[in-house]
Parts: C-alpha cells; sequence; structure tokens
DNA sequence: CTAGAAGATAGAGTCGGGTCTAGATCAATA
DNA sequence: TATTGATCTAGACCCGACTCTATCTTCTAG
C-alpha cells in the first residue's frame, strides 16, 4: 500500500519535483519516510493531506501559512487554539474573497448587459471608441476615456 | 481637474512605481499624456478604469488578459462580440472559483467545529498527533497520518 | 548484460507582478 | 540661492511558487 513519488505526484496532480519541493519547504507533518534505496515512500495519509493541502492553495493560502499550520500539528497536542485560530483567519479571508468575485461578478455582468442591449441594437460602434473621442457616450462605462475633445 | 502620477497613486492604491509599470505594459487604453515638461497627467477617466483593473486582477485577470481587452478597445468598435467573449469567459473563470472557495470554506468549517467540540470537551488532545501514532482518531479527519498503527 | 524508466540531489532558471535604485530634471519654498 | 520633494528613465532586483537541468544511482525487462 506504499507510493511511490511518481504514483503521488498522478494521483495528487502535482509534479514529482513539486513533491520533493513541498517536502524540503516542510509542508508534510511527518518527514517523508525512505525505502533502503534512498527512495521516497508515500501513504494514502499524505494524498489526503496534499488534497486538503492544495485546497487551501487555490483558495489563496500561502505556502508559509500552510508551514505554520503544519508545524503547530507536527507540535503536538496543546495547540489547538492556535490551530483554530489559524483556520478561522483563513476562513475570514476566504468569505472576504467571495465577497469581492461577487462585486467583480455584479460589475462584470453589467458590463456585459450593456454589451448585447447595443449589439442587439445594431449600435455598439457609439459605445467608446477612443479614436472618435466625440461620438456620444452611451452611459454605462466609458472603459477609459481621454477627457475633453481629447 | 488633470491628476499627477502621486495623486493617482493615492486614490488608486497603487504605487506610483506599478502605475508606470502599467502603461509600459499597456494597460491604460490611451497613451498617458504628458504636460510639456515630461510628467504624466491623469484624468477622472483613469481612475475609473483602474478600478476596474484593479478589481479584474483582484479577480484573478492576468494582466496579459486585461491588455487584450484594452487592447479590443483601443482598436475601436468593431470587435465588441470579441470584448464580450473574453469578458464572458471571465466570467465563468470567476463563477468556478466562487464554488471552490464554498468547497474550501465547508471543508474548513468542518475541520474547525471538529477543533471547538474537541476544545470544549477538553479532549483535544485526542485529536491526531504524529508523535503518538497510536492515540486514537477521533474521525473527522486525520490531518496527514502515519500509516498503520497509525 | 544492457537499455530504459524512475528516482535522487543540488542548484539554476522561469514567470508573473511588481518594487527599488541611480542619476537627472524641475518646481516651490526658506 | 539652496534645498527639498516630486517626477522622469532605464534597468536591476525581489518574491513566491514552481520547474528544469545535470549528474548519479537503482530497479525492471528483454
Amino acid at each position: 500500500m506504499d507510493l511511490s513519488i511518481g504514483e503521488v505526484a498522478q494521483r495528487s496532480g502535482l509534479s514529482v519535483h513539486a513533491l520533493r519541493f513541498y517536502e524540503r519547504e516542510g509542508l508534510f507533518a511527518n518527514p517523508v519516510r525512505r525505502l533502503s534505496n534512498g527512495r521516497r515512500i508515500y501513504y494514502e495519509e499524505d494524498l489526503e493531506w496534499l488534497a486538503i493541502c492544495t485546497k487551501l492553495r487555490s483558495s489563496g493560502m500561502s505556502l508559509a501559512t500552510i508551514r505554520q499550520y503544519i508545524e503547530l500539528v507536527r507540535q503536538g497536542p496543546g495547540n489547538e487554539h492556535q490551530r483554530l485560530e489559524l483556520l478561522r483567519r483563513h476562513e475570514r479571508q476566504v468569505e472576504a474573497q467571495v465577497q469581492e468575485l461577487r462585486e467583480t461578478l455584479a460589475m462584470m455582468r453589467h458590463k456585459v448587459r450593456i454589451y448585447e442591449e447595443h449589439l442587439a441594437r445594431g449600435d455598439a460602434d457609439r459605445l467608446w471608441n477612443p479614436s472618435r473621442p466625440d461620438a456620444p457616450q452611451t452611459g454605462a462605462h466609458q472603459e477609459c476615456q481621454p477627457p475633453e475633445g481629447a
């Protein structure tokens, strides 16, 4: 049931290079064990952790922060409050992120709708045109318009 | 009503360095105008665009993609379908991102809840401890556990 | 026995997105 | 007049997160 680095790479979606890199960076709770010939061996649990790791990464947690967390884990019992703190802090960041993304989506949808309306009416060319600064602006949003007669 | 680079930096939250960098990278629809003495002048519209730009960036749009968009704008009317396409593509990416963040949040909340329960019951020390691989596991999630004995 | 695939290490290189430095110019102020 | 502070350019540098290279060892199949 032991896994080679190649298998772990395949199943985790990380490259073998990245796995060695993560190890150097101290992102595994337990030192990765080796076979007598020096080759790394991994277990299912490592894959589970890597899956979590990947989620944390993709939600914007830095490797440095992941390392902090795993260091707490490595130290063993007694620091659960700190782990909790760390997780909660990231939770709040992710929430903020989601909030910001929502706003961005709203903005983009607005922009898209404006374009669509104009395309539908066939007057999309009256949307802002930098080379014709005197063209009438159609509200919405003028991209990035030169001032005045320009 | 003209703005110096310093004012724009303050109001946009970008550094003056970043503003010059963005300009070099072609992220402004119109070449930034200069005073006779060579100093850049900006207008309110530039600030509006920078605000949008910043939102796009923070939602993960790369500078390269922003440049693509602004290039379409620069080319003037006739390519609205392409602009729309580009915005929609990003919209879909942002939606996917929100989805992933939600999953991450769910995972983290689960983890946090487990920690809290154990802390409340005062048996947090039975959560995984790498140096005591024979400690009983409390379901949930074993961080990154050595095999067997485990 | 040999070739080829997989793994190991150390360290260099890449890429995105800025940031910073040096040296020059210019404007307003003490 | 001299200094201070904002600006300019060109280009070097940085950081995070990998990725790749060179060189060596080891395992597996034919």
